[in-house]
DNA sequence: AACGAAACCTGCGCGC
DNA sequence: TGCGCGCAGGTTTCGT
C-alpha cells in the first residue's frame, strides 16, 4: 500500500513514539513472517534511531539493524499490552509497557536484521537506486538511456529510482507530460528532469500531506491520513482529465494498472 | 538479457 | 445469499 511518502509518515510517526525504548520480547504470530533467528536478535536492544531508505523503513538498534519493508498492505501500530488483532502478526513489547504491533493483511511484509556496517552495502539497500530527491536529472536521463522498458516500468524499478510507486508514477507522468508506454531510451532530456523535479514536488506535497492518497489510509497508531492530495489520473478511469476535459484511460504496463490522459501525455 | 506471468496472501466489490 | 472473478499502493522468482 505504501509509498515513499506513506512509509515517511510510518517512520516519522513511530520515531516520535519509541525512539529510546528498548526491545524487550517479541511475539511472532506468523512464523514465515520472521525467522525465531531473527526475533531473538531483536530482543534487549534499544530503539536509537528511525530512518528511511525508498520504502524501507530503518530501525536503528544499539547494535543492528532492523529494516522493515511493508509492502502492500503492512501497518504499525502502538497499542498497550491488550488481546492481539487477527491480523497482528509481530508484536513488539517495548520498555515503557507498550506494545508496537505489525499489522498485515495480505502477510507480504518482509523483515531483515543487518549489522549496521553492511545495513547499505548489501540487499536489500544496496540496490536500491537514489531517491527522486537526491538524483540528479541528467544522471536519470542517462540511466533511462540504458533501457528499453516502459517509461512507467522504469519509474517502478526501485533501482533506477528509489520509493516511486503504482499511484506517484501515474501522476508523476501526468505532470510531465508523459504517456506510460513512452520507451524510456525515448525519454527526452527536458522530460527526465520533468520527471524528477516534479516527481519530487508530488512526494514532497504527499509528504505534507501526511502520506495519503487513495482510500482510507490509516498511519501508526490508528491515526487516519487526510487526503489532500488531489489525484489527476490514478484510479480516474473515465473520468475527465482536470486539465483537457478528455478521458481518462487505463492501460496495463508491466502487469501494473496506468491511468493516463491520452491527450496531455505524449506517446 | 529481457519480458511477462506467476507466486506470495487476504479481502472487497461486482455481476449473475 | 452465495459464488466466481478481477482487482489491490510491492517485489521476487520462474519460465519462455
Amino acid at each position: 500500500m505504501p509509498e515513499l511518502p506513506e512509509v515517511e509518515t510510518v517512520k516519522e510517526t513511530l520515531k516520535n513514539k519509541i525512539v529510546g525504548l528498548s526491545i524487550q520480547k517479541v511475539d511472532v504470530y506468523y512464523d514465515k513472517m520472521m525467522s525465531k533467528a531473527t526475533s531473538d536478535r531483536l530482543v534487549g536492544q534499544q530503539i536509537i534511531d528511525m530512518n528511511r531508505l525508498g520504502k524501507y523503513i530503518i530501525f536503528n538498534l544499539t547494535d543492528l539493524d532492523f529494516i522493515s519493508h511493508l509492502r502492500m498492505e503492512g501497518r504499525y501500530f502502538i497499542k498497550a499490552d491488550e488481546p492481539i488483532l487477527k491480523h497482528e502478526h509481530i508484536v513488539f513489547h517495548l520498555s515503557n509497557g507498550q506494545t508496537l504491533r505489525y499489522h498485515d493483511t495480505r502477510k507480504f511484509g518482509t523483515f531483515d536484521v543487518r549489522e549496521k556496517h553492511e545495513t547499505y552495502l548489501v540487499p536489500p539497500l544496496s540496490k536500491l537506486g537514489l531517491e527522486p530527491f537526491q538524483m540528479d536529472p541528467m544522471d536519470f536521463y542517462h540511466r533511462l538511456k540504458k533501457s528499453k522498458k516502459p517509461i512507467k516500468t522504469a519509474l517502478l524499478d526501485q533501482t533506477i529510482v528509489a520509493g516511486i510507486g503504482n499511484i506517484y508514477a501515474d501522476e508523476i507522468l501526468f505532470a510531465s507530460h508523459v504517456h506510460p508506454l513512452r520507451r524510456a531510451d525515448k525519454v527526452t532530456k527536458k522530460e527526465a528532469t520533468w520527471l524528477i523535479e516534479r516527481g519530487r514536488g508530488i512526494l514532497e506535497s504527499a509528504i505534507e500531506a501526511g502520506g495519503t492518497t487513495i482510500r482510507t489510509y490509516v498511519s501508526s497508531l490508528g491515526v487516519t491520513g487526510r487526503f489532500q492530495l488531489t489525484l489527476m489520473v490514478h484510479q480516474r478511469l473515465d473520468e475527465q482529465c482536470y486539465i483537457c476535459g478528455d478521458q481518462i484511460r487505463k492501460v496495463v504496463v508491466g502487469g501494473r494498472s496506468s491511468f493516463y490522459c491520452d491527450t496531455c501525455q505524449k506517446r
